[in-house]
DNA sequence: CTGAAAGCGCTTACAG
DNA sequence: CTGAAAGCGCTTACAG
């Protein structure tokens, strides 16, 4: 079905020399001598010669694919994520195989492991919230297979993590409230069963706490990230009768559900409500106002990630020192001073 | 460096037959008695058995893996797409490779062609606006890979494509605006170098005149699809003298654009100001107020465009005719009758 | 520094 | 209906 291409016999022949050799240039062994090296490139650029991936694979059990294994996200954030990870993998000659799951999947695991085996893959970064799931790296580090996860805490068995202070980021958006004169301040948080989501009200709630302004029971309300949960949550708070001044949304999402909330109720943001996000996706600076909300730099994320499971895969090192990732507070219109 | 995962020869020793009668069964021949066909397959589940589909494709010529050429586009609808193709891929065994590209680099096809080359894809499915290049179909039915491409309009050399009728979703929009008894009506297009922009402004303006109500140059600008040009496009025809009472932007994101202008110059949104966008991305629904938009069906777009890449990768056709693909004006709350 | 040969894990005419 | 053997396009100890 596909048309002939060059092989590394055509290269062999071509140039005069063995296989072998081309394969040593290929692979950049120093045993060569320079003058071979250069007949064997004017050889490949002359057939156009691009070594097979598979061939190669099952000769050198390996793969040269990354797979990247991604849940249930919004698509904004894979979409940045994967741009930055194929960055580093075409420089490295690999290519990227996208493997998304549901975390909800009770075949998760024999889904993953299947995948593994047929592709052969070697390495895989780990989006959230896959990659807080447990049973995942315990899963690939039994199949030997290298992984990175990306998640808001300290996995087990991930032998690479990037790990991003989502809790401290959160505590900067209490501080910020507290410091704009806030008292009466809530939070719509993520589900509560991924780290993500509890590492941010936990964050929050803390540095409320720390700045004696505990964060009530009644000011808090759990959301899925979706748009819609954000609009029955903002709906609540807002119906409060001593409703809140300020308010914490777990993801960009939600938070612009409730300036849509804020806008159909006619409470003026930011004098009357002061609101917050988290991410800093695209949306964040489309909305009317435009929202403050902590910056989580995805393809910074994706790029070091990619680099770190191209290094365990080059099979140099089995571990990596997890990297901590600092987040910043982005302050834009949607928060401002308490009026009087 | 992997472990040792059982192999054909496992199985075929396991179930005491042949590798050839493993491999029968592994492709589904029917010369295969019923006995010997369950005896295999139990052999195949205990070993965990999964075939490694680099011997299978070095061996059959094919590489079980789909390709997928996007260009700078905006992350959430490659997210969206991407989520359809996997999910037909996963169904009829294929893995899912990604490959960005940018659609104003001048090697784009030397790149094309060495990934093809070296990952050896059984087929593509080209998303738009890199769909449009007509080098790019060329290139592959050079290679003879089968291709699909998506786009707004017939691309020459694609063996199938998906095209959508964005023009004459252009076309409703601006009759929805006339319905409404709009007449000073403007247009913010997408980069007109792309069929994608022009189709949708062709579409509107001859939609415009056929209402006996032209579209005036002094009434378009051009964007190119980003945020930041559609505030530059909106600050502009906001602040014309006699500025108009319709806006109808080539995405989502500038008619997000055009909203948050006219609330910076306190013009209300839909009363003063009609403003209509094109995707149905999920910021349309985001947006305050809600956005009426042209809806594209991105995830059927997806699947169906892979189901033809399979079939064409399958080699059971050549080439398929085109799918025409109808779109919807949804509306909602951002336009409505122009005050009197 | 270079080469002949075996082998990676499959599929596929060719026999039987 | 089933099997022994060659081959897909590479890499890799092993010699030289």
């Amino acid at each position: 079905m596909l048309p002939h291409y060059a092989t590394i016999t055509d290269v062999a022949r071509n140039a005069g020399v063995s296989v072998r050799t081309v394969s040593r240039v290929l692979n950049k062994s120093p045993k060569v001598s320079d003058a071979t090296r250069r007949t064997i490139e004017c050889a490949i650029a002359d057939l156009g010669f691009q070594p097979n991936l598979r061939a190669r694979g099952l000769a050198a059990r390996r793969s040269f694919l990354l797979g990247v294994v991604q849940g249930d996200q919004n698509a904004h954030v894979v979409g940045v994520l994967q741009h930055g990870i194929v960055e580093v993998c075409s420089e490295a000659g690999y290519e990227l195989l996208v493997h998304p799951v549901s975390v909800h999947d009770p075949r998760l695991a024999d889904n993953l492991k299947n995948f593994v085996r047929r592709t052969h893959v070697d390495a895989l970064v780990v989006l959230p919230p896959a990659s807080e799931i447990e049973a995942v790296p315990r899963l690939l580090a039994r199949l030997r297979v290298p992984s990175v996860g990306i998640a808001a805490i300290r996995v087990p068995a991930y032998p690479a993590m990037l790990v991003t202070a989502e809790r401290d980021a959160a505590s900067m958006v209490a501080d910020h409230f507290v410091s704009l004169g806030h008292r009466r301040i809530a939070m719509v948080t993520g589900p509560l069963k991924f780290h993500s989501a509890s590492e941010r009200e936990q964050g929050f709630r803390i540095a409320l706490e720390r700045a004696g302004n505990p964060l009530p029971p009644c000011y808090t309300r759990e959301g899925d990230y979706s748009f819609q949960s954000g609009l029955a949550a903002a709906v609540d708070l807002l119906s409060l009768p001593n409703r809140p001044t300020a308010i914490f949304a777990g993801n960009d999402i939600m938070a612009g559900a409730v300036l849509k909330v804020a806008r159909d109720l006619k409470i003026d943001v930011p004098e009357k409500l002061s609101v917050a996000g988290f991410d800093d996706s695209d949306i964040a600076s489309m909305l009317s106002p435009a929202l403050t909300t902590i910056r989580r730099p995805l393809i910074e994320i994706a790029r070091e990630a990619t680099r770190r499971a191209i290094t365990l895969a080059d099979g140099d090192e089995h571990s990596l020192p997890d990297h901590h990732i600092t987040l910043n507070l982005i302050v834009r219109q949607s928060t401002a001073l308490l009026a009087a």
